[in-house]
DNA sequence: TAGTGGTCTAGACCACGCC
DNA sequence: GCGTGGTCTAGACCACTAG
């Protein structure tokens, strides 16, 4: 039996679906802490939890004497972009799947250590080439354990974005992660994929992100050819 | 004249000098939120906010029914290490300076936005050559507008670290960064430094360093051979 | 001046860890 | 059972923003 889950939970989940659903666009305000103890029969220190939290994730900021506003972009937090990927007017951002969500092994690509706990369940894996225009930039892997997400192979992308599909469909945020960044000679293969030279520079990121859900982590292997795009990423408190 | 700071900046602040003073080490429990009610005069609302602050800057967490315990390592949030550094158990991690702090000019080799201020500021630069034993791994340069940290030029690091300076002597914590990497061929310079050869693969990292003084922003240049130590960093909330 | 967020008080009850 | 942190109430006063 689960016990109820907390009030101030109740409220940010609200708001941060008010604000996933574009209800609330950046720049808008949100209602004032005063409104929302009025609309939940709150005091103001659980209203401000909740708030906190919206902060912590991202979704809003405190502007002294006049309200909490949305935040222009979601902050990523350690989520890395290509630069230009959305700012590329013009050019059309493009992703194909070299393999869709699919069961499958744990695989030794992987750099970053796979915690026993995941070892031990049964795995997800899917592939995409990114491309800004006709040229392919990154090539992303991404493994994660299939206990926690139910109907993930059934069901589409939220916007053809994966870290949209789990705050959206699954209320699940990136609060965390590890990196390792090296850079490499490109392989037979990668060279084919970016069209590039053996033994050009290629970029090679492998991430091991944590979520709000204990038994969600997510594991990433990035190629980036940086030469035209480099790889770029903010995070803040 | 500047009113008075909060309490719960205070007690944050106090605890903040005690961890890193050594008085409490990680694993160390800190003083219940009642024994600092108690020992500061305030309420438990308020000791919670200092704790808080505390644990968004990666000092310490909370144990469920035991206490507030010291991270045992302080998660770096975007201060890049190479991986090794610290672990590098037999072989020396050494730091050379190539160029100690001194009063200059801004440069046009900063890759991220320098802001109007900070342009219009006088800079203080220094650079580093890092070595794993005896192999550069390594070069990192760094500018700052010289408006904030009195005594900066004439003093020494603590513990040789820029980072633990900031936090110890001035009370600054990084709590962002913007980010852009590169995978470049190495440049006859870096080549010769690194003692590699022109056109093997060298790490390009430009930073951004948000504080949580809203005048100092850092900007730094890292170039890193990850042919032996990749480069590392982990955040989170 | 009205409304907003920033800080703070003085309580309360509950859930978790440990003895 | 006792101390810890987790959540919550019902107020208060102050500082900032804007009309």
């Amino acid at each position: 039996m689960k016990r109820t889950e907390p009030k101030y939970l109740s409220v940010q989940n609200y708001l941060k679906q008010q604000i996933q659903q574009g209800i609330y666009n950046p720049e808008d305000f949100i209602p004032s802490e005063n409104e929302l103890c009025r609309q939940f029969s709150i005091t103001r220190t659980t209203a401000r939890k909740a708030l906190d939290e919206l902060i912590k994730e991202g979704f809003i900021e405190r502007i002294h004497g006049k309200g909490s506003r949305v935040r222009e972009r979601r902050h990523t937090l350690g989520l890395l972009n290509v630069k230009g990927f959305s700012e590329a007017v013009g050019e059309g951002v493009n992703t194909k799947f070299l393999q869709p969500p699919v069961r499958t092994f744990w695989s030794d690509e992987i750099i970053l250590p796979v915690s026993e706990e995941d070892k031990n369940a049964p795995c997800i894996q899917f592939e995409r080439l990114r491309f800004v225009g006709k040229t392919p930039v990154m090539l992303e892997k991404n493994w994660f354990p299939d206990t926690i997400l139910p109907e993930f192979l059934q069901s589409e992308f939220v916007d053809g974005s994966f870290f949209k599909t789990l705050s959206q469909r699954y209320l699940i945020e990136i609060i965390g992660s590890t990196q390792e960044i090296r850079s490499e000679f490109a392989s037979e293969k990668h060279a084919r994929l970016f069209g590039i030279k053996t033994d050009d520079p290629l970029l090679h990121i492998s991430i091991k992100f944590s979520t709000s859900n204990r038994k969600l982590t997510i594991y990433s292997e990035l190629y980036c050819d940086t030469s035209a795009y480099p790889v770029g990423n903010s995070y803040y408190l």
